[in-house]
DNA sequence: GACGGAATCGTTTTT
DNA sequence: CGATTCCGTC
C-alpha cells in the first residue's frame, strides 16, 4: 500500500491532520467534517508511514461503539488486524490497566467493576447504616456528589473535615462508601478512572513504561473529557508532545455530567507547541441547514471559533411549524413522513429529535395509529434489566464472595427464607467486624447464631453460590454455568409466576443470557488473563449492550438530541422547540447551561443531511397542566430568509417566519394563561399582551371583573 | 412478602 | 398526567 491510499481521500485541512509530524495536535473537527476518518488516517499513517507498531498505538474513545468502529475502520484500511493496538474507552483501557497491575492499583485480583445501579444499591443501604437522613441527604445525590469528587481527583482523606453539618455528613458517607468498595473488591466507573490515574502517578516505573509503549495517543471526543481523563492523558503523553486529540467545542453537551468543555480550550496552554487544525468542509448538510448552523452557534462565546461550508447546493428551506398543541404537532409530524414514505423515502432515513424522553409519546401514539413502524432510542438496555442483573449477581458473588452488593442482591431473590431480622444480623455482624456479608453469614452459621429455619435457608443459599464457583473451577463452559444459576437460583421459576407478559419477556431474556454467553466471543483481546466468567462479567458491565431493537427494520428513528449525537440522517424532525423545554426550564437563569443548550441546538440541526423541520407548540400539556410556551429563542438566532413557516390548514396567518406576535418574545413575565391577582380585580387568567417595557399592556380575564386591558406599569399584578 | 393505594416528582446518559 | 416509589395492610 502507498501513501497515496491514506492521502488521496482526504481533503486539505485533513491531509495536513493526518501527515503531520508527531507533536501535540488539536483538530477541531465540526459536525460531518469527517473527522473519524482524520482519526482512522492518522492512526494508519503512523503504522504505514511512520512504522509504528499497533502496540505502541493507544486510541481513546467514549462509547464502545465509537472503539469498536475505530478498531474495525483501521483494520479495513490498513488490511490487517491491528489486535495489538490498544483502543478503547477511557473506562475499558482503565480496567485493563487495573487488571494488569492490580497488586500496583491495591485492588484484589478478583475486582468487580460495578454500574451506578448497583453504586445507589450500596449507597443506600450506607445511609441506612449510618442513620442518614435520605431526605436530607437524597441517595441520587450522594452519589453524585461522590462521583464529583473521584471526577476531580479528589477522596475523602483529601477533603477537609471541618464545614457544616451537610457537608461533614457526605464526607462521612463518602469515607464508608470507599471503605465499603475497598472491603468488597468493588470499583465504580469514576473509580475506575480515579484509579487508573493514581496508578500511574504513583508508580514512576510503571508510567514510564507506558509513556515509552504509547508512541502516539489518540482522543476522540475530546471536548467530553472531563478532569480527570484530561488529567490521565496529561501524565501518559507530558513531555513526549504525541496527544493528537480531535473534538469540536461546539459539540460539548454532557457539561452536566462532569464534561469539561475548558479542557479543549486549555490545551493550548498545556501543549504551547501544538498544532490546531480546523475541519470545516461538511460533507453531510445543504448549505442551507449550516447556515443556521452556523448564524445560531454564533450567539455563543468563548469558542475557538469555526464556521462549517460544503460544497453542495442550497437545498430546501428549513421548514418551520407553529402547531396549536403537542397533538397537532405529532399528527404534522407523522403526516410529512408519511408523505416521504409514499414519495419513496425510507423510513430509517428519518428522525424524530427531542430534548426529553418524555416527548417521545405524542409521536408514539400517532405512529401507532397510522401504522408507521418505528424505533425509540433509549430505555432498559439488556445487561441493564433486572433479570439480567440478578442472574450476573449470583455469577458475580460466584467468582467474588467479598461482593457485598451482589450478595444483597441475591440472597433473598427469589425469596428463599431468609428474612430482615437474619439479614439485620448480618449486616451489624458484618459493620462491627469489618466482614464481608459473605464472611459474617459463614461465621453466623459457624457460630450457630441462627434459628434452624433460617440457618438452613441461608446455608442453602451458600452452597448455591459455591456449587457455582466449582462448576466453574472444573472448566465448564460458561453458558452451562448461566443455565444452572438460572434454574438453580429459582430465578426462572420467580419470573414464570410473575404476571403474564413481563414475566413472560423476563424469561426470555435470561434464556437470551444463556444464548449471549454461549456465543460470547472469548477470544476478544484477553491479554490479562482474566477466567471466562470474569472476562463476561466485565462486558457486562462495561458494554450494556446494544439498545434493544432490530436496527435493520425501516423503522422511523425517535430519540432524544443527546442520542442523535455522532448520527445522521436525511430529515430530521426537531420538535418542541419551546422556550422552558428547549431550552430546558432550568437553563434558562444559567448563561453557561443556555449555551449548552444552543450546542445541543447546534447538534441537532447539524444532524440533517437533506432536510430540517423544526416545530413548536403554541399550547403543550405539560404535567397535567396546559401551557403556553414561547417559541424558543434559538428560532430567533436562526436567520429568517432560511426558515419556510409551513401552515397545514387555513387560519389567521402571522407574519412571515417566526415573526413575533408581539406577545411570543416580549420580556414579560407574564405569559398567556398565566394565572395573576390583582389587588382590586382578583384572580384572572392572562389573554394577551401587547407593547414593550413601559407600553406593555396585558389583557386580563378576571373570575369576578371579566376582561380587562391593564398597563403593566402601573397595575399591580403579582403572578400565581 | 405481596399487593394496592397514596405520595411524589418530574432534563439530557455513557461507562 | 403518568410513572415510580413508598408505605401500610393483610
Amino acid at each position: 500500500m502507498d501513501v497515496s491510499t491514506l492521502i488521496n481521500p482526504l481533503n486539505d485541512a485533513q491531509r495536513l491532520a493526518v501527515s503531520a509530524p508527531s507533536q501535540a495536535m488539536l483538530v477541531l473537527a465540526g459536525a460531518g467534517s469527517g473527522k473519524t476518518r482524520v482519526l482512522v488516517h492518522r492512526i494508519a499513517w503512523h503504522i504505514q508511514i511512520n512504522h509504528i507498531a499497533p502496540h505502541n498505538i493507544l486510541a481513546v474513545t467514549f462509547t464502545n461503539k465509537a472503539a469498536h468502529e475505530m478498531r474495525q475502520r483501521v483494520e479495513e484500511l490498513l488490511q490487517m488486524s491491528a489486535r495489538s493496538m490498544w483502543i478503547g474507552t477511557f473506562h475499558g483501557l482503565a480496567h485493563r490497566l487495573l487488571r494488569q497491575h492490580c497488586k500496583e492499583a491495591r485492588l484484589p485480583e478478583t475486582f468487580q467493576v460495578m454500574d451506578s445501579d448497583d453504586q445507589l444499591r450500596i449507597i443506600k443501604r450506607l445511609l441506612k447504616n449510618l442513620q442518614i437522613d435520605d431526605t436530607k441527604w437524597p441517595p441520587k445525590m450522594v452519589q453524585g456528589f461522590i462521583n464529583g469528587q473521584k471526577e476531580e481527583g479528589i477522596r475523602a482523606r483529601h477533603m477537609p473535615g471541618h464545614g457544616d453539618f451537610f457537608y461533614q455528613q457526605l464526607l462521612l458517607v463518602y469515607k464508608a462508601y470507599e471503605e465499603l468498595c475497598d472491603r468488597s473488591g468493588l470499583v465504580d466507573f469514576a473509580e475506575l478512572l480515579l484509579r487508573a490515574h493514581e496508578l500511574l502517578r504513583d508508580n514512576p516505573e510503571l508510567l514510564s513504561f507506558y509513556k515509552q509503549r504509547f508512541q502516539q495517543v489518540h482522543v476522540d471526543e475530546f471536548q467530553d473529557t472531563n478532569t480527570i481523563q484530561y488529567a490521565w492523558l496529561r501524565l501518559l503523553t507530558e513531555g513526549n508532545n504525541n496527544l493528537f486529540v480531535v473534538g469540536d467545542d461546539d459539540q460539548s453537551i454532557y457539561g452536566w455530567r462532569g464534561a469539561k468543555i475548558e479542557n479543549i480550550y486549555q490545551f493550548r496552554d498545556h501543549y504551547p507547541d501544538h498544532l490546531m487544525i480546523r475541519l470545516e468542509q461538511n460533507y453531510r448538510s445543504t448549505g442551507t441547514i449550516l447556515k443556521a448552523a452556523n448564524a445560531l452557534i454564533a450567539h455563543n462565546d468563548s469558542r475557538l471559533g469555526k464556521e462549517l461550508w460544503t460544497h453542495a447546493g442550497e437545498g430546501q428551506a428549513i421548514a418551520l411549524y407553529a402547531a396549536f398543541n403537542e397533538q397537532d404537532e405529532a399528527y404534522f409530524v407523522v403526516e410529512k413522513i408519511r408523505q416521504w414514505v409514499r414519495e419513496g423515502g425510507s423510513r430509517r432515513d428519518i428522525a424524530i429529535l427531542y430534548r426529553s424522553n418524555a416527548q417521545s409519546r405524542q409521536f408514539e401514539e400517532r405512529l401507532m395509529t397510522t401504522a408507521t413502524p418505528y424505533r425509540v432510542y433509549g430505555g432498559l438496555r439488556f445487561f441493564e434489566r433486572m433479570e439480567i442483573k440478578n442472574a450476573l449477581a449470583y455469577l458475580r458473588l460466584s467468582a467474588n464472595p467479598l461482593d457485598d452488593a451482589s450478595f444483597e442482591r441475591v440472597v433473598n431473590t427469589p425469596t428463599r427464607g431468609i428474612g430482615t431480622k437474619t439479614l439485620d444480623d448480618m449486616r451489624i455482624l458484618a459493620r462491627d467486624r469489618s466482614l464481608s456479608l459473605w464472611q459474617a453469614a459463614e461465621w453466623m452459621l459457624h457460630e450457630a447464631l441462627l434459628p434452624a429455619r433460617a440457618a438452613t435457608a441461608l446455608n442453602n443459599f451458600l452452597s448455591l453460590i459455591k456449587n457455582i464457583g466449582i462448576q466453574n473451577a472444573q472448566h465448564e463452559a460458561l453458558y452451562e454455568s448461566v443455565q444452572h444459576v438460572i434454574e438453580a437460583s429459582g430465578l426462572i421459576e420467580l419470573y414464570k409466576k410473575e404476571k403474564q407478559d413481563k414475566g413472560e419477556t423476563r424469561v426470555e431474556n435470561l434464556e437470551e443470557l444463556v444464548n449471549a454467553a454461549r456465543l460470547f466471543d472469548f477470544d476478544t483481546d484477553n491479554p490479562d488473563n482474566l477466567s471466562d466468567i470474569d472476562l463476561f462479567l466485565t462486558h457486562a458491565a462495561l458494554e450494556a449492550g446494544e439498545m434493544q431493537g432490530d436496527a435493520d427494520d425501516d423503522c422511523v428513528q425517535l430519540m432524544t438530541l443527546h442520542a442523535a449525537k455522532g448520527l445522521e440522517f436525511k430529515q430530521v424532525f426537531m420538535v418542541g422547540v419551546e422556550e422552558g423545554l428547549f431550552p430546558s426550564q432550568q437553563a434558562l437563569d444559567d448563561p453557561g447551561r443556555l449555551q449548552e443548550e444552543r450546542r445541543l441546538c447546534y447538534v441537532g440541526i447539524t444532524r440533517a443531511m437533506q432536510q430540517l423541520t423544526i416545530s413548536y407548540a403554541e399550547s403543550r400539556r405539560l404535567y397535567g397542566k396546559d401551557s403556553y410556551p414561547r417559541p424558543s429563542r434559538f428560532l430567533k438566532e436562526i436567520p429568517t430568509e432560511l426558515l419556510e413557516e409551513i401552515r397545514l390548514r387555513a387560519q389567521v396567518s402571522r407574519p412571515a417566519s417566526i415573526a413575533p406576535t408581539t406577545q411570543s418574545y416580549s420580556q414579560s413575565r407574564f405569559r398567556i394563561g398565566q394565572m395573576v391577582r390583582h389587588e382590586k380585580f382578583g384572580e384572572g387568567v392572562v389573554l394577551q399582551s401587547e407593547g414593550d417595557g413601559e407600553q406593555e399592556r396585558v389583557q386580563i380575564n378576571f373570575r369576578q371583573a371579566g376582561i380587562k386591558w391593564l398597563m403593566l406599569a402601573f397595575a399591580k399584578l403579582e403572578t400565581l
